[in-house]
DNA sequence: TCGATTGTGATAAAGAGTTATCACTTGCGT
DNA sequence: ACGCAAGTGATAACTCTTTATCACAATCGA
């Protein structure tokens, strides 16, 4: 049976505190404010667990490392920063999408992907 | 300066010839038809080569290799199969996506992604 | 046709994210 | 408090796409 440890607590805290899906390196970053030694591996092996039991789900973009966010979350499409590359959502979702492919194709679900600044990347480049 | 060899014309012919993005593996096999001993080293290079000369632009998706299709298409979306995992082009592009991400996020572009069954896999699986 | 040079094909190697391995540690039922 | 099974951390290994290497072949100007 599973057993719980700090590692395993810190993980968890660190997506329920956050509102944008995060890659490993993040978790591991943000997690190792609470517990100094963990090390990434123990990060991989608990996202995987987590992502099995439909706890998180996966966020993938092209050329990136996966991302995961809590798996209750409305629909929505994610926003990418151009400058400090962190993935954040956006809430909605025009619909609509589903009906603008062509005859004979039938869609069963879609990603949107908006990319930019976001505000923090935009105050600091305007002085 | 650079020189025309029947392998790089076959490879800008399966481009040419095709309306959806291709992978390295694809233009491979649809080249090999003209070229039978075409190697996949010849392929990538000429992609490059391609990509460099801004004839062909990169479509990349997640956890896929990269696709490419020619550059000087009008902007348009894509379609996976999740039968076949063939992309397809969609064209237009309807909705004012831009002006949907919360304040303070300057959007500069997007990119959407449709998956279902392509009309191949729906026929093959209607008997 | 000759020859310098670029292109090709086979394959090794790189690169990056993720997973496996293994000795050691820790949680937790008894 | 004990003991064992599960968890951890460091790192090797793996996966998969893409690039580099190198001997040989082909292009194209002279």
């Amino acid at each position: 049976m599973p057993r719980r440890t700090e590692q395993r607590d810190a993980i968890r805290d660190v997506f329920e505190d956050t509102d944008r899906p995060l890659n490993a390196q993040e978790v591991l970053e943000s997690a190792q404010e609470h517990v100094p030694g963990l090390g990434i591996a123990t990060v991989y092996r608990n996202i995987k667990a987590l992502v099995d039991e439909g706890w998180i789900v996966p966020v993938n973009l092209p050329n990136e490392p996966s991302r995961y966010e809590l798996a209750d979350l409305a629909h929505h499409h994610h926003f990418q920063c151009t400058t400090c590359q962190r993935v954040f959502d956006v809430p909605g979702c025009t619909h609509g999408l589903a009906s603008s492919a062509p005859d004979g194709f039938e869609v069963e679900h879609h990603e949107v992907m908006l990319y930019g600044t976001c505000p923090d990347c935009t105050t600091e480049a305007t002085p």
